[in-house]
DNA sequence: CTTCTAGTTTATAATAATTCTAAACTATAA
DNA sequence: TTATAGTTTAGAATTATTATAAACTAGAAG
C-alpha cells in the first residue's frame, strides 16, 4: 500500500508492466517482514482471499514465472510434488522441519564450511546450499 | 545374477516378497559399482529394455515406493518436476551439474562444517545435506 | 486526449508425473 | 494341494503445471 511507487518501479525496471494483478501480487510478496516460502497454491489462496479482486490462477503462475525470471524471487527444492519459491533471493541456507514441512532461513554466515571438495575439471561452483532437516 | 540369494534375503528381511519383478529391479539397482541417481522414468526404460521380460510402469512405481519405505533407496530433491532416487542411502552430499542436470556423490567426510546453527527449541537435527551447484 | 499495438489476463484445454482402482495373478503358509 | 494375502497390471483418475487463443489494457505515439 505504502510503497506502491517502489513496487511499480521494481516491476518497470525489470521490464514488467505494472498491471493491477502484478502490483497486487508484488505487494503481497515483497511488503513482508519475514521471508516468505510459498507455492503457487498458497500464494493463489492469499491473493484470492474474500473481498479482494480476483486474479486467475493462470496469472498467478505467469507472474511467479515472470518474477523468478526477473530475479525477484527464486525457486527452491523442498517438495517432491510442488514447486516452492522464496522471497529471499540472497544465497542462504534452510532449516526444513520434517514434521510441519516448513522452511526457515539460515543466514549465510550462520554456516561455515572448513572443507569443500574441488569441483570437477572445467566446472565452477555456482553456489552451495545447506539444508538441515529437523525432527522433534 | 550372481548374488540373487542376497537380493532375495534383502527383500525378505524387509517384509517384501521376492517376486520376479522386484528381484529384477533390485538386481538392476543394487548390483552396480557406482551410486545410481534415477527417476522412475529412467529406471523403467532400463528395466524394460529390449529382450527383457516386461514389467509394468505401475509396478516400477510400486517397487520404488516399497524400496524407499524399506530404506533400500532414498528420495532426493533436485528436480522440480520429477522425483529422483538414490541408491546411496548413507548420509552424503552432492554436486549438481546445472548444465547436464546430473548428480554426483560427495562423501560425507569430503565436507567439513565448522559452524552450524542451533536447531530451534524442541527440534533435533536429523541430517544435514550440502548441494554444490556447478556451472561451466 | 485518442488511437494503436504489444503485452497481459483469463478460462479452458492439454500435458506430464504420479496415484488409484479393481481384476487377474502368485508366493507361500498351512 | 489349497487358500489367501500380497502383488502385478492396464487403464482411469488426480494433481501440478504449461499451452492456447480470445478478450482486455498499459502506455507509446500522434
Ligand atoms: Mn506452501
Ligand atoms: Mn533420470
Ligand atoms: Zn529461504
Ligand atoms: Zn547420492
Amino acid at each position: 500500500m505504502k510503497q506502491k511507487k517502489a513496487i511499480v518501479n521494481k516491476l518497470r525496471s525489470s521490464g514488467l508492466r505494472p498491471t493491477k494483478q502484478r502490483v497486487l501480487i508484488a505487494q503481497n510478496l515483497f511488503e513482508r517482514d519475514k521471508t516468505f516460502h510459498f507455492t503457487v497454491e498458497t500464494l493463489n489462496k492469499e491473493i484470492n482471499k474474500k473481498g479482494s479482486e480476483k486474479v486467475s490462477l493462470a496469472t498467478v503462475y505467469n507472474t511467479v514465472e515472470a518474477f523468478t525470471k526477473a530475479g525477484h524471487i527464486k525457486q527452491i527444492l523442498t517438495s517432491k510434488s510442488k514447486s516452492y519459491f522464496d522471497t529471499n533471493i540472497k544465497s542462504h541456507h534452510h532449516f526444513y522441519d520434517e514434521d510441519s514441512k516448513e522452511l526457515t532461513d539460515i543466514n549465510y554466515n550462520q554456516v561455515k564450511l572448513s572443507k569443500v571438495p574441488q569441483p570437477p575439471k572445467g566446472k565452477k561452483i555456482k553456489n552451495l546450499e545447506v539444508v538441515i532437516r529437523l525432527q522433534k
